[in-house]
DNA sequence: CCTACCGATCGGTAGG
DNA sequence: CCTACCGATCGGTAGG
Protein backbone atom coordinates (compact mmCIF):
# COMPACT_ATOMS: atom_id res chain seq x y z
CA UNK A 1 0.00 0.00 0.00
CA UNK A 2 2.82 2.36 0.37
CA UNK A 3 5.18 0.62 -2.28
CA UNK A 4 6.49 3.35 -4.49
CA UNK A 5 6.36 1.63 -8.08
CA UNK A 6 9.88 2.29 -9.53
CA UNK A 7 9.12 4.74 -12.47
CA UNK A 8 11.53 4.49 -15.30
CA UNK A 9 11.76 6.05 -18.20
CA UNK A 10 10.02 4.44 -21.46
CA UNK A 11 12.09 5.28 -24.58
CA UNK A 12 9.75 6.60 -27.12
CA UNK A 13 9.03 5.05 -30.47
CA UNK A 14 11.14 6.45 -33.17
CA UNK A 15 9.73 6.83 -36.67
CA UNK A 16 5.76 6.61 -37.04
CA UNK A 17 4.50 9.94 -36.27
CA UNK A 18 7.62 12.44 -37.50
CA UNK A 19 7.17 15.03 -34.39
CA UNK A 20 10.32 16.56 -33.16
CA UNK A 21 12.98 14.17 -31.15
CA UNK A 22 12.21 14.49 -27.71
CA UNK A 23 14.93 15.95 -25.68
CA UNK A 24 16.93 13.93 -22.97
CA UNK A 25 15.72 16.25 -20.07
CA UNK A 26 11.74 15.95 -20.90
CA UNK A 27 10.21 13.53 -18.94
CA UNK A 28 11.22 16.46 -16.17
CA UNK A 29 9.95 19.26 -18.73
CA UNK A 30 6.42 17.47 -19.19
CA UNK A 31 5.89 17.22 -15.87
CA UNK A 32 6.84 20.77 -15.03
CA UNK A 33 4.15 21.29 -18.38
CA UNK A 34 1.59 19.03 -16.44
CA UNK A 35 2.28 21.77 -13.25
CA UNK A 36 1.79 24.66 -15.12
CA UNK A 37 -1.39 23.78 -17.19
CA UNK A 38 -2.85 22.56 -14.16
CA UNK A 39 -2.44 25.69 -11.87
CA UNK A 40 -3.91 27.60 -14.41
CA UNK A 41 -6.70 25.36 -14.69
CA UNK A 42 -7.33 24.83 -11.07
CA UNK A 43 -6.84 28.63 -10.72
CA UNK A 44 -9.74 29.22 -13.31
CA UNK A 45 -12.43 26.77 -12.41
CA UNK A 46 -11.09 25.40 -8.99
CA UNK A 47 -9.76 21.77 -8.27
CA UNK A 48 -13.42 19.84 -8.48
CA UNK A 49 -13.83 21.66 -11.35
CA UNK A 50 -11.29 20.67 -13.84
CA UNK A 51 -10.48 17.79 -15.00
CA UNK A 52 -7.76 14.78 -15.66
CA UNK A 53 -8.65 15.10 -19.11
CA UNK A 54 -8.34 19.03 -19.29
CA UNK A 55 -5.02 18.81 -17.82
CA UNK A 56 -3.91 16.21 -20.43
CA UNK A 57 -5.02 18.48 -23.18
CA UNK A 58 -3.59 21.73 -22.07
CA UNK A 59 -0.15 19.13 -21.60
CA UNK A 60 -0.60 17.71 -24.63
CA UNK A 61 -1.10 14.49 -23.41
CA UNK A 62 -3.78 11.88 -23.83
CA UNK A 63 -5.97 11.59 -20.81
CA UNK A 64 -4.13 8.62 -18.58
CA UNK A 65 -0.81 9.69 -19.32
CA UNK A 66 -0.23 12.65 -16.50
CA UNK A 67 -0.82 9.68 -14.38
CA UNK A 68 2.23 8.77 -15.47
CA UNK A 69 4.20 11.69 -13.49
CA UNK A 70 1.98 11.95 -10.86
CA UNK A 71 0.01 9.12 -8.28
CA UNK A 72 -3.32 11.02 -8.52
CA UNK A 73 -4.66 14.13 -8.90
CA UNK A 74 -4.44 15.35 -5.38
CA UNK A 75 -0.59 14.92 -5.77
CA UNK A 76 -1.32 17.25 -8.40
CA UNK A 77 -2.76 19.86 -6.49
CA UNK A 78 -0.24 19.49 -3.84
CA UNK A 79 2.61 19.85 -6.17
CA UNK A 80 1.66 23.25 -7.31
CA UNK A 81 1.14 24.79 -4.16
CA UNK A 82 3.93 23.26 -2.60
CA UNK A 83 6.15 24.49 -5.11
CA UNK A 84 4.80 27.60 -5.53
CA UNK A 85 4.57 28.55 -1.56
CA UNK A 86 8.35 27.36 -1.71
CA UNK A 87 8.79 29.66 -4.54
CA UNK A 88 7.06 32.94 -2.84
CA UNK A 89 9.22 31.45 1.03
CA UNK A 90 12.24 32.37 -1.08
CA UNK A 91 11.10 36.19 -1.83
CA UNK A 92 10.10 37.01 1.65
CA UNK A 93 13.03 35.04 3.14
CA UNK A 94 15.10 37.77 0.45
CA UNK A 95 13.62 40.45 1.30
CA UNK A 96 13.70 40.07 5.02
CA UNK A 97 17.75 39.42 5.06
CA UNK A 98 18.24 42.73 3.15
CA UNK A 99 19.01 45.90 5.13
CA UNK A 100 17.02 48.40 4.26
CA UNK A 101 15.60 51.54 5.78
CA UNK A 102 11.91 50.13 7.42
CA UNK A 103 9.77 51.94 4.92
CA UNK A 104 11.92 50.42 2.06
CA UNK A 105 11.97 47.24 3.19
CA UNK A 106 8.14 46.74 3.80
CA UNK A 107 7.56 48.21 -0.08
CA UNK A 108 10.06 45.41 -1.03
CA UNK A 109 7.96 42.93 1.01
CA UNK A 110 4.89 43.55 -0.79
CA UNK A 111 6.24 43.51 -3.68
CA UNK A 112 7.89 40.30 -3.46
CA UNK A 113 4.34 39.25 -2.55
CA UNK A 114 2.44 40.71 -5.19
CA UNK A 115 5.25 39.36 -7.82
CA UNK A 116 4.30 35.66 -5.80
CA UNK A 117 0.50 36.15 -6.49
CA UNK A 118 0.87 38.04 -10.02
CA UNK A 119 3.94 37.24 -11.54
CA UNK A 120 3.92 35.06 -14.49
CA UNK A 121 3.33 31.79 -13.69
CA UNK A 122 2.00 32.33 -10.38
CA UNK A 123 -1.29 31.13 -10.33
CA UNK A 124 -1.12 28.99 -7.41
CA UNK A 125 -2.07 31.86 -4.59
CA UNK A 126 -5.50 31.89 -5.61
CA UNK A 127 -5.41 27.82 -6.11
CA UNK A 128 -4.07 27.81 -2.27
CA UNK A 129 -7.39 30.48 -1.26
CA UNK A 130 -9.42 28.46 -3.26
CA UNK A 131 -8.47 25.15 -2.72
CA UNK A 132 -6.53 24.40 -0.10
CA UNK A 133 -9.26 23.00 2.09
CA UNK A 134 -9.56 20.36 -0.32
CA UNK A 135 -6.55 18.94 0.37
CA UNK A 136 -5.99 15.72 2.02
CA UNK A 137 -5.21 16.55 5.98
CA UNK A 138 -1.91 15.16 5.93
CA UNK A 139 -0.37 17.54 2.85
CA UNK A 140 -2.30 20.20 4.65
CA UNK A 141 -0.40 20.03 7.37
CA UNK A 142 2.88 20.28 5.42
CA UNK A 143 2.19 23.37 3.71
CA UNK A 144 0.22 25.00 6.56
CA UNK A 145 4.10 24.98 8.13
CA UNK A 146 5.34 26.65 5.32
CA UNK A 147 2.36 29.29 5.70
CA UNK A 148 3.02 29.63 9.14
CA UNK A 149 6.81 30.82 8.55
CA UNK A 150 5.07 33.30 5.83
CA UNK A 151 2.62 34.65 8.57
CA UNK A 152 5.67 35.15 11.29
CA UNK A 153 7.50 36.96 9.07
CA UNK A 154 4.85 39.35 7.97
CA UNK A 155 4.19 39.25 12.22
CA UNK A 156 7.33 40.51 12.92
CA UNK A 157 7.28 43.39 9.81
CA UNK A 158 4.06 44.40 11.07
CA UNK A 159 5.26 44.91 14.48
CA UNK A 160 8.32 46.40 13.64
CA UNK A 161 6.54 49.12 11.91
CA UNK A 162 4.10 49.92 14.59
CA UNK A 163 6.84 50.34 17.18
CA UNK A 164 8.45 52.93 14.45
CA UNK A 165 5.56 54.80 14.61
CA UNK A 166 5.02 53.91 10.81
CA UNK A 167 1.63 52.01 11.33
CA UNK A 168 -1.33 52.56 13.12
CA UNK A 169 -1.22 49.58 15.31
CA UNK A 170 0.27 45.94 15.79
CA UNK A 171 -0.49 42.13 16.46
CA UNK A 172 -2.39 40.10 15.00
CA UNK A 173 -5.16 41.99 13.52
CA UNK A 174 -3.40 44.19 12.56
CA UNK A 175 -1.37 41.59 10.34
CA UNK A 176 -4.29 39.78 9.31
CA UNK A 177 -5.83 43.40 7.72
CA UNK A 178 -2.58 44.30 6.03
CA UNK A 179 -2.45 40.76 4.18
CA UNK A 180 -5.72 40.80 3.61
CA UNK A 181 -5.90 43.74 1.40
CA UNK A 182 -2.94 42.17 -0.56
CA UNK A 183 -4.27 38.92 -0.58
CA UNK A 184 -7.54 39.90 -2.10
CA UNK A 185 -5.74 41.88 -5.18
CA UNK A 186 -6.52 38.05 -6.44
CA UNK A 187 -9.91 38.59 -6.47
CA UNK A 188 -9.68 42.19 -8.99
CA UNK A 189 -5.81 43.63 -10.19
CA UNK A 190 -5.43 41.81 -13.61
CA UNK A 191 -2.18 43.48 -15.05
CA UNK A 192 -3.88 43.36 -18.34
CA UNK A 193 -6.88 45.37 -17.46
CA UNK A 194 -5.76 47.72 -14.71
CA UNK A 195 -3.51 49.60 -17.48
CA UNK A 196 -0.88 51.73 -16.35
CA UNK A 197 -1.02 49.75 -12.76
CA UNK A 198 2.10 47.50 -12.67
CA UNK A 199 3.12 45.87 -9.80
CA UNK A 200 5.35 48.41 -8.65
CA UNK A 201 2.86 50.82 -8.64
CA UNK A 202 0.59 48.91 -6.92
CA UNK A 203 3.38 48.18 -4.18
CA UNK A 204 3.76 51.90 -3.39
CA UNK A 205 0.06 53.09 -3.63
CA UNK A 206 -0.42 49.95 -1.00
CA UNK A 207 2.22 51.06 1.79
CA UNK A 208 1.08 54.90 0.56
CA UNK A 209 -2.06 53.97 1.97
CA UNK A 210 -0.91 52.28 5.21
CA UNK A 211 1.93 53.74 6.16
CA UNK A 212 2.03 56.94 8.59
CA UNK A 213 3.51 59.96 6.95
CA UNK A 214 5.15 59.92 4.10
CA UNK A 215 3.77 60.90 0.33
CA UNK B 1 -36.14 25.47 -24.04
CA UNK B 2 -37.22 28.51 -22.35
CA UNK B 3 -40.79 27.27 -21.25
CA UNK B 4 -41.30 26.85 -17.55
CA UNK B 5 -43.26 23.57 -16.12
CA UNK B 6 -46.32 25.17 -13.93
CA UNK B 7 -44.90 23.55 -11.15
CA UNK B 8 -47.81 22.19 -8.68
CA UNK B 9 -47.86 21.51 -5.34
CA UNK B 10 -49.07 17.72 -5.29
CA UNK B 11 -51.05 16.99 -2.27
CA UNK B 12 -48.63 14.89 0.89
CA UNK B 13 -49.59 11.30 1.51
CA UNK B 14 -51.36 11.04 4.31
CA UNK B 15 -51.16 7.67 6.94
CA UNK B 16 -48.19 5.53 5.82
CA UNK B 17 -45.55 7.10 7.18
CA UNK B 18 -46.74 8.40 10.66
CA UNK B 19 -44.25 11.48 11.01
CA UNK B 20 -45.23 15.03 11.93
CA UNK B 21 -47.66 16.35 9.31
CA UNK B 22 -46.56 18.80 6.84
CA UNK B 23 -47.12 22.28 7.35
CA UNK B 24 -49.46 24.27 4.86
CA UNK B 25 -46.38 26.29 3.88
CA UNK B 26 -44.33 23.66 3.99
CA UNK B 27 -43.58 23.86 0.20
CA UNK B 28 -41.29 27.25 0.61
CA UNK B 29 -39.89 26.24 3.93
CA UNK B 30 -38.79 22.58 2.62
CA UNK B 31 -37.18 25.72 -1.00
CA UNK B 32 -35.51 27.38 2.39
CA UNK B 33 -34.09 24.59 3.59
CA UNK B 34 -32.45 23.43 0.75
CA UNK B 35 -30.85 26.83 -0.01
CA UNK B 36 -29.98 26.86 3.57
CA UNK B 37 -27.92 23.69 3.43
CA UNK B 38 -26.90 23.75 0.11
CA UNK B 39 -25.07 27.26 0.75
CA UNK B 40 -23.44 25.84 3.92
CA UNK B 41 -22.41 22.78 1.50
CA UNK B 42 -21.13 24.83 -1.44
CA UNK B 43 -19.57 27.25 1.54
CA UNK B 44 -17.55 24.02 3.18
CA UNK B 45 -16.80 22.01 -0.53
CA UNK B 46 -17.33 24.63 -3.05
CA UNK B 47 -19.74 24.26 -5.74
CA UNK B 48 -18.40 21.56 -7.85
CA UNK B 49 -17.34 19.83 -4.93
CA UNK B 50 -21.07 19.49 -3.94
CA UNK B 51 -23.45 16.83 -5.30
CA UNK B 52 -26.86 17.22 -5.37
CA UNK B 53 -27.28 13.90 -3.48
CA UNK B 54 -25.66 15.96 -0.49
CA UNK B 55 -27.73 18.85 -0.27
CA UNK B 56 -31.04 16.61 -0.73
CA UNK B 57 -29.40 14.61 2.49
CA UNK B 58 -28.76 17.69 4.20
CA UNK B 59 -32.51 18.90 4.03
CA UNK B 60 -33.63 15.59 4.52
CA UNK B 61 -35.06 14.80 0.76
CA UNK B 62 -34.08 11.99 -1.62
CA UNK B 63 -31.75 12.85 -4.68
CA UNK B 64 -33.92 13.58 -6.83
CA UNK B 65 -35.91 16.14 -4.91
CA UNK B 66 -34.49 19.28 -4.83
CA UNK B 67 -35.21 19.53 -8.21
CA UNK B 68 -39.02 19.59 -7.77
CA UNK B 69 -37.59 23.35 -6.24
CA UNK B 70 -35.07 24.08 -8.11
CA UNK B 71 -34.46 23.77 -12.23
CA UNK B 72 -30.97 22.60 -11.76
CA UNK B 73 -27.54 22.71 -9.50
CA UNK B 74 -27.05 25.95 -11.37
CA UNK B 75 -30.20 27.97 -10.00
CA UNK B 76 -29.44 26.73 -6.57
CA UNK B 77 -26.02 28.36 -6.65
CA UNK B 78 -27.60 31.77 -8.32
CA UNK B 79 -30.48 31.89 -5.24
CA UNK B 80 -27.84 31.23 -2.84
CA UNK B 81 -26.23 34.27 -4.58
CA UNK B 82 -29.25 36.26 -5.27
CA UNK B 83 -30.92 36.15 -1.84
CA UNK B 84 -27.41 36.86 -0.18
CA UNK B 85 -26.46 39.62 -1.89
CA UNK B 86 -30.06 41.12 -1.50
CA UNK B 87 -29.94 40.84 2.19
CA UNK B 88 -26.51 42.65 2.70
CA UNK B 89 -27.53 45.24 0.58
CA UNK B 90 -30.56 46.18 2.53
CA UNK B 91 -28.05 46.23 5.58
CA UNK B 92 -26.01 48.63 3.78
CA UNK B 93 -28.58 50.79 2.36
CA UNK B 94 -30.20 51.07 6.13
CA UNK B 95 -26.51 52.12 7.17
CA UNK B 96 -25.86 55.03 4.39
CA UNK B 97 -29.61 56.12 5.14
CA UNK B 98 -29.13 57.05 8.35
CA UNK B 99 -27.25 60.26 9.72
CA UNK B 100 -24.62 59.35 11.70
CA UNK B 101 -20.83 61.35 11.96
CA UNK B 102 -19.48 59.49 9.61
CA UNK B 103 -16.77 58.02 11.58
CA UNK B 104 -19.49 56.43 13.43
CA UNK B 105 -21.07 55.78 9.56
CA UNK B 106 -18.21 54.13 8.64
CA UNK B 107 -18.10 52.15 11.57
CA UNK B 108 -21.83 50.68 11.79
CA UNK B 109 -21.41 50.23 7.48
CA UNK B 110 -18.45 48.10 8.64
CA UNK B 111 -20.19 46.31 10.65
CA UNK B 112 -22.86 45.70 8.69
CA UNK B 113 -21.21 44.29 6.07
CA UNK B 114 -19.51 42.07 9.18
CA UNK B 115 -22.97 40.77 9.85
CA UNK B 116 -23.35 39.99 6.40
CA UNK B 117 -19.96 37.94 6.34
CA UNK B 118 -20.72 35.96 9.42
CA UNK B 119 -24.17 36.33 10.74
CA UNK B 120 -26.32 33.64 11.08
CA UNK B 121 -27.38 31.91 8.64
CA UNK B 122 -24.48 33.68 6.02
CA UNK B 123 -22.69 31.42 4.54
CA UNK B 124 -23.20 32.99 0.77
CA UNK B 125 -20.19 35.56 1.10
CA UNK B 126 -17.33 32.87 0.81
CA UNK B 127 -19.56 30.85 -1.53
CA UNK B 128 -19.71 33.98 -3.42
CA UNK B 129 -16.33 34.73 -3.50
CA UNK B 130 -15.45 30.99 -4.38
CA UNK B 131 -17.91 30.64 -7.30
CA UNK B 132 -18.82 33.95 -8.79
CA UNK B 133 -17.21 32.65 -12.07
CA UNK B 134 -18.92 28.87 -12.16
CA UNK B 135 -22.14 30.61 -12.94
CA UNK B 136 -23.78 31.32 -16.15
CA UNK B 137 -22.94 34.66 -17.93
CA UNK B 138 -26.57 35.76 -17.63
CA UNK B 139 -27.04 35.05 -14.03
CA UNK B 140 -23.25 36.62 -13.51
CA UNK B 141 -24.21 39.77 -15.07
CA UNK B 142 -27.24 39.87 -12.87
CA UNK B 143 -25.40 39.80 -9.78
CA UNK B 144 -23.07 41.89 -10.95
CA UNK B 145 -25.31 44.73 -10.89
CA UNK B 146 -26.10 43.78 -7.57
CA UNK B 147 -22.48 43.94 -6.77
CA UNK B 148 -22.09 47.34 -8.22
CA UNK B 149 -24.09 48.85 -5.90
CA UNK B 150 -22.56 47.52 -3.29
CA UNK B 151 -19.20 49.06 -4.88
CA UNK B 152 -20.55 52.67 -5.69
CA UNK B 153 -21.79 52.90 -1.87
CA UNK B 154 -18.69 51.66 -0.24
CA UNK B 155 -16.25 54.39 -2.50
CA UNK B 156 -19.10 57.11 -1.86
CA UNK B 157 -18.14 56.29 1.99
CA UNK B 158 -14.38 56.30 1.06
CA UNK B 159 -14.20 59.23 -0.67
CA UNK B 160 -15.65 61.11 1.89
CA UNK B 161 -13.38 59.63 4.59
CA UNK B 162 -10.36 61.31 2.46
CA UNK B 163 -12.23 64.72 2.01
CA UNK B 164 -12.40 65.09 5.86
CA UNK B 165 -9.32 63.73 6.15
CA UNK B 166 -10.16 60.74 8.14
CA UNK B 167 -8.26 58.62 5.36
CA UNK B 168 -5.01 58.60 3.59
CA UNK B 169 -6.45 58.40 0.27
CA UNK B 170 -9.35 58.22 -1.73
CA UNK B 171 -10.26 56.48 -5.04
CA UNK B 172 -10.87 53.35 -6.61
CA UNK B 173 -7.49 51.52 -4.69
CA UNK B 174 -8.38 52.81 -1.21
CA UNK B 175 -11.58 51.46 -1.42
CA UNK B 176 -10.61 48.13 -2.93
CA UNK B 177 -7.29 47.71 0.09
CA UNK B 178 -10.58 48.77 2.78
CA UNK B 179 -13.15 45.63 1.23
CA UNK B 180 -10.12 43.58 1.00
CA UNK B 181 -9.13 43.89 4.03
CA UNK B 182 -12.49 43.19 5.51
CA UNK B 183 -13.42 40.84 2.78
CA UNK B 184 -10.28 38.44 3.40
CA UNK B 185 -11.72 37.75 6.97
CA UNK B 186 -13.98 35.31 5.50
CA UNK B 187 -10.41 33.66 5.25
CA UNK B 188 -9.56 33.54 9.22
CA UNK B 189 -12.32 34.71 11.28
CA UNK B 190 -14.96 32.10 13.05
CA UNK B 191 -16.68 33.59 15.71
CA UNK B 192 -16.00 30.51 17.88
CA UNK B 193 -12.53 30.48 17.29
CA UNK B 194 -11.53 34.28 17.83
CA UNK B 195 -13.26 34.23 21.63
CA UNK B 196 -13.23 37.52 23.11
CA UNK B 197 -13.38 39.49 19.12
CA UNK B 198 -16.72 39.41 18.62
CA UNK B 199 -18.58 41.02 15.31
CA UNK B 200 -18.61 44.36 17.16
CA UNK B 201 -15.11 44.14 18.68
CA UNK B 202 -14.12 43.53 15.05
CA UNK B 203 -15.73 46.54 13.31
CA UNK B 204 -14.10 48.29 16.25
CA UNK B 205 -10.37 47.45 15.76
CA UNK B 206 -10.84 47.67 11.92
CA UNK B 207 -12.04 51.24 11.84
CA UNK B 208 -9.02 51.58 14.57
CA UNK B 209 -6.69 50.25 12.70
CA UNK B 210 -7.52 52.25 9.26
CA UNK B 211 -8.79 55.91 10.27
CA UNK B 212 -6.63 58.77 11.05
CA UNK B 213 -6.92 60.00 14.66
CA UNK B 214 -8.61 58.61 17.31
CA UNK B 215 -7.94 56.05 19.60
C1' DC C 1 3.60 7.98 -22.52
C1' DC C 2 -0.65 5.84 -25.45
C1' DT C 3 -4.70 2.61 -25.92
C1' DA C 4 -8.50 0.77 -24.17
C1' DC C 5 -11.14 0.29 -20.61
C1' DC C 6 -13.68 -0.14 -15.88
C1' DG C 7 -16.36 0.96 -11.78
C1' DA C 8 -18.28 4.71 -9.50
C1' DT C 9 -20.66 8.70 -9.32
C1' DC C 10 -23.02 12.56 -10.93
C1' DG C 11 -26.80 15.73 -12.64
C1' DG C 12 -31.03 15.21 -14.09
C1' DT C 13 -35.76 13.02 -15.57
C1' DA C 14 -40.21 10.26 -15.99
C1' DG C 15 -44.05 8.94 -13.81
C1' DG C 16 -46.64 8.71 -10.15
C1' DC D 1 -41.78 14.90 -3.04
C1' DC D 2 -40.24 9.60 -3.76
C1' DT D 3 -38.81 5.63 -6.78
C1' DA D 4 -36.26 4.01 -10.22
C1' DC D 5 -33.46 4.93 -13.56
C1' DC D 6 -30.42 6.76 -17.60
C1' DG D 7 -26.58 8.74 -20.21
C1' DA D 8 -22.47 11.10 -19.51
C1' DT D 9 -18.39 11.81 -17.40
C1' DC D 10 -14.88 11.20 -14.20
C1' DG D 11 -10.56 9.44 -11.81
C1' DG D 12 -7.78 5.93 -12.32
C1' DT D 13 -5.51 1.38 -14.13
C1' DA D 14 -3.49 -2.55 -16.97
C1' DG D 15 -0.52 -3.65 -20.32
C1' DG D 16 2.40 -2.49 -23.51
Amino acid sequence: MKVEAPKKRVKPKVGAKAQSAPAPTDDRNRREGVLRAAARLFRDQGFDGTTIRQIAGASNMQSGSPFYHFKDKQEILATVMEEGLSAGWARIEAVMERDLPLRDKFQALVRAHLETMHGTDSDFVPVLQHDFRRLEATRRRKLKALGDKYDRAWQEMVDDLHAAGLLKRGGRTARLWVMGAINYSAQWYRADHDRGLDLDGLARDFVGFFLEGGK
